[in-house]
DNA sequence: TAACTACCTTTAGC
DNA sequence: AGCTAAAGGTAGT
């Protein structure tokens, strides 16, 4: 049994510029939940091959890492943490331009959402899964991923966690098929073949060393090269280059993000039934237009106000008819 | 070239 | 209770 070290420190982050129940649990990564503790918010999960309590203060984040000694790690977990937060980016400057830029995102600055800065693989495999689906069934599915190919870390709060597989561990002595028939059978429905298939070129190409190669190319070219592979269209691709590869100028558009730029920013949309790679195009190339480098994160802030789990409670129907 | 549709599976909403 | 539609889309037609 793998002997696991517990660190505990803080990092610089006020309350105020980072609320960690929209960055966490926003559909930005699928491995994090409440820990509803009191008298205070937790917020517990896996990254970086660490398993994280965070507890937010008014000028700061406690945490606590905790990490098998099995599993490779940087050990300072202050910048771990720091880097994985983005807390050297001033969120604060950047939304007052965004709301210079955009009289309309006012109301949806209510809450500050950090841009995660995550790892290329879980984020690739992450969004492969997320098409057609919803943030509940993708965290359980990367969940069965994580517990059935990648590393034990403990039992905490009475759930076993365990570091997103490697892509060694992912393939093993498993072929590209073999693969794809234990993601079927643990009902990954039609992306099992994209993940197969994907995690076989991405091999090929280099691993890790292609992500750093991702990540020091031009947006659209990582972009481009990201559409290569198969199961990735212009959308996964674009939650890659805005997650995991530093590209914060990539602007992904989903149902979401097309609904409320119907409504808000782009009314001659109103009547388009779906997302054709035209309209993909308009949409997203409107919001760099009025957000510039850091378009994709100010697109974060939009998708989170949209989510239905940060909406206000509805009033009922029968508070509304006693209004009237 | 651009727009339509099948696709695994789950579940919220009738 | 049983059905439909929609869920952070993509690839093939």
């Amino acid at each position: 049994m793998a002997k696991v070290v517990k660190n505990s420190g803080t990092i610089c982050l006020r309350a105020e510029v980072c609320d960690l129940e929209r960055t966490l649990l926003g559909g930005q990564s699928f491995r994090w939940r409440k820990l509803c503790s009191e008298p205070k918010v937790k917020y517990c999960g896996v990254a970086l091959n660490t398993y994280w309590e965070l507890t937010p203060e008014a000028e700061h984040i406690a945490y606590e890492a905790h990490v098998a000694t099995n599993n490779p790690t940087n050990t300072n977990f202050t910048s771990l943490l720091s880097d994985y937060l983005r807390a050297d980016f001033d969120l604060e400057k950047q939304q007052k331009n965004w709301m210079l830029a955009d009289e309309k995102f006012k109301k949806f600055v209510g809450q500050p959402v950090r841009m995660l800065s995550q790892e290329p693989l879980e984020n690739i495999i992450c969004f492969m899964c997320s098409q057609n689906n919803n943030i509940k069934r993708i965290s359980s599915m990367i969940q069965w991923l994580c517990s059935a190919y990648g590393n034990k870390i403990g039992l905490f709060n009475g759930q076993e966690e365990f570091t997103f597989p490697t892509l060694k561990e992912l393939q093993g002595e498993r072929s590209c098929s073999q693969l794809d028939a234990e993601l079927r059978a643990a009902k990954f429905g039609y992306r099992a073949k994209f993940i197969a298939r994907s995690l076989t070129e991405i091999e090929k190409l280099g691993g890790l060393d292609w992500f750093e190669q991702l990540r020091r190319l031009p947006y659209m070219e990582a972009r481009e090269a990201l559409v290569q592979l198969p199961g990735i269209g212009y959308k996964v691709a674009d939650c890659i280059c805005l997650m995991s590869l530093n590209h914060l100028q990539a602007v992904p558009i989903d149902t979401h993000i097309f609904k409320l730029a119907q409504r808000h920013y782009l009314p001659h949309l109103a009547s388009q039934k779906t997302v054709t790679s035209k309209i993909y195009d308009e949409i997203s190339q409107h919001f760099q237009q009025l957000h510039g480098q850091y378009a994709g994160w100010a697109q974060a802030v939009l998708f989170c106000a949209d989510l239905p789990q940060f909406q206000p409670k509805l009033e009922s129907n029968a508070a509304k008819k006693r209004k009237k």
